[in-house]
DNA sequence: TATTAGCACTCGATGATGGAGAGTGCTAAA
DNA sequence: TTTAGCACTCTCCATCATCGAGTGCTAATA
């Protein structure tokens, strides 16, 4: 569909656009790129590019800038091509998430800083859906008169507390005897189950008779009450230094695409389904306020289902080879660790 | 010093610059303040207070603004005459704080939001300084092969939990009679102490002796192992909204000044030894990127010590009477929840 | 037939020009 | 002491001309 010159000059292009925000003109192209050919040719050839909608115009007398569609056909031939992870880089992550063997949002955290501190974009990260999240292990610990610290251990690598009243008299040998009971009934389910379980238990009478199992039931209604997930942005003043975002409504729109941490959540969630890396360019994205913005996403998996997503959000003029190969790599990384339990 | 004219037309112009972000002329002042005096008048009074450096014009025929001094002047007469607890508002904080009965962590992280939801400004809290709070319990939890969960409780409503490398031979036993044993040497000290006497015992050979406490003070080590404080920031879309920021240096600058959550840690531990709210109006500022905008400031306490800050920031134009009550109102507020232990 | 040189044309960016309007300072009258 | 009146200043905005980068088209060329 397109012979091997068109997309020379079509690489050539995106790859000039890439380096600096102005549309590129044809003499520009023969210069950094010395096809053989004068710029009238390029021309030609460019102005069949814009027909096939692969470049656009932003008015007559100037340049040329790669359409979403003409992005689109450059990263499909960046993963046709190229061996997607980079082992220089690679090694690099490792280097700087090595130190961090912690719960897996204190990871999460760090991995958004590292993807934008590397790509000078936007890192994302948003930690594993609690709800499909399976219960390793709860430990229940009074630490204060009327207050009970619940420390929530899952397969996946949460380790999350919270605070919940309680009865002062109930003492911590209790606690233990509530903690191994509901240890021995949930552990090994999804929070979605459990949840699921506790409100079929509250419904029925006979927790009535053991006082133990009814508290034990109660602070599972409260621990395993939904809660949203934690998302992680970072980069935000990376970002503003492109010249891309050197007017105020894009920076605000920026804003909020980024802001409302509910809808990123979300958005990943849709995502996360699917395997391997994902590539969003402008209109592509499902999300209103990023059609003007590419993302590249994968998800990190435990065993071979996957859990949660990580992200890089740029403009659509991002350098998705280095974009791919940081977001692939930490995925990867996340992954690995995850299953060296 | 300042006439009760001069005041009241110096309060004026204030008044209708935190409304407006324009200069404000003499004609605005007297249909808006209706003083019985005409425009010509309010100019030679406001021509005084430029003197005096309360005004300032930006161009010769534009109107005035108030400069920092000004500024200065208008909130110090706000703390002489006004209550500053503003007890609708505080029972509005209680209402939305009330539900959040959560380690210290938490609250703070749903305070920042809150402050800027209130102010429509910038909310930030810190955590308590780590290494002066006072160890109440710890926790060791096995829950990987040859991973740990420490999870350290402080007088000051930390709940934090850290994950370190063990031996994967240590049993959840051992590993009960270490906490016990760590709880029993440490507990009541600060964190700060507790590094120094470990450092002290890792020194001395004695330790080769007991097993198991060499690997209690080994544990201690990893887990006293000084980590920054937590710093919490919202409000980042609010104030972008602001006629304040409607150019992209001004945006650039608000983002370096509050993007470094290391300096404003600094900036706050700063300001955390005195007591009560303190206001910082532009050149105020100790932090240079600060010099254009304003900070109301104030600390959360344990007993009487002050152990961490909560802040509006905001541009030098901002509401400071409603900023003032907030900040304070909720500082009071966690105050008060971190005494009903 | 494909390529290229040449050229007229288009359109944004830049900078100069010239009111319009808001606000001031000054002066003189009340 | 206050105020009306007025000249003055400076920003803002629209208009206009110029410049230059880049294009599309045509005709010449390999």
């Amino acid at each position: 569909m397109l012979d091997e010159r068109s997309k020379s000059v079509l690489l050539a292009v995106i790859q000039c656009h890439i380096n600096s925000p102005e549309p590129v003109g044809s003499r520009a192209v023969t210069k950094k790129y010395p096809f053989g050919l004068s710029p009238a040719t390029i021309r030609n050839i460019m102005s069949d590019l814009e027909e096939m909608g692969f470049l656009a115009q932003p008015h007559t007398s100037a340049g040329r800038v790669p359409t979403d569609l003409g992005y689109r056909y450059y990263v499909d031939t960046l993963k046709d091509n190229n061996p997607l992870i980079n082992n220089e880089l690679v090694s690099e992550l490792n280097n700087k998430l090595e130190v961090i063997r912690q719960d897996i949002n204190t990871v999460l955290d760090e991995a958004s800083r590292m993807l934008s501190s590397l790509s000078h974009y936007i890192g994302i990260s948003v930690s594993p859906n609690e709800a499909t999240s399976t219960l390793s292990k709860i430990e229940l610990i009074k630490y204060r008169e009327n207050q009970l610290a619940v420390i929530m251990f899952t397969d996946e690598g949460i380790i999350k507390n919270k605070v919940i009243a309680i009865d002062p008299e109930l003492s911590q040998s209790n606690l233990n005897r509530i903690a191994e009971y509901i240890n021995a009934q949930h552990a090994g389910h999804t929070v979605e189950e459990i949840k699921e379980k506790v409100i079929n238990d509250l419904s029925q009478d006979r927790l009535r008779c053991d006082d133990l199992i009814s508290q034990a039931v109660r602070i599972c209604r409260d621990v395993f009450s939904s809660s949203p997930g934690n998302v992680y942005v970072s980069g935000l003043s990376e970002v503003l230094q492109l010249p891309d975002f050197c007017d105020i409504d894009k920076i605000k729109e920026l804003l909020r695409a980024i802001e409302d941490k509910h809808i990123i959540l979300r958005l990943l969630d849709q995502v996360s389904d699917a395997a391997g890396t994902q590539i969003f360019i402008g209109s592509e994205n499902p999300l209103e306020e990023m059609k003007k913005l590419s993302m590249v996403v994968s998800t990190y998996r435990e065993g071979s289902r996957p859990i949660g997503a990580i992200a890089i959000i740029g403009p659509t003029r991002m350098n998705y080879q280095q974009a791919i190969t940081i977001v692939a790599s930490t995925a990867n990384y996340i992954t690995d660790m995850l299953s060296n339990k």
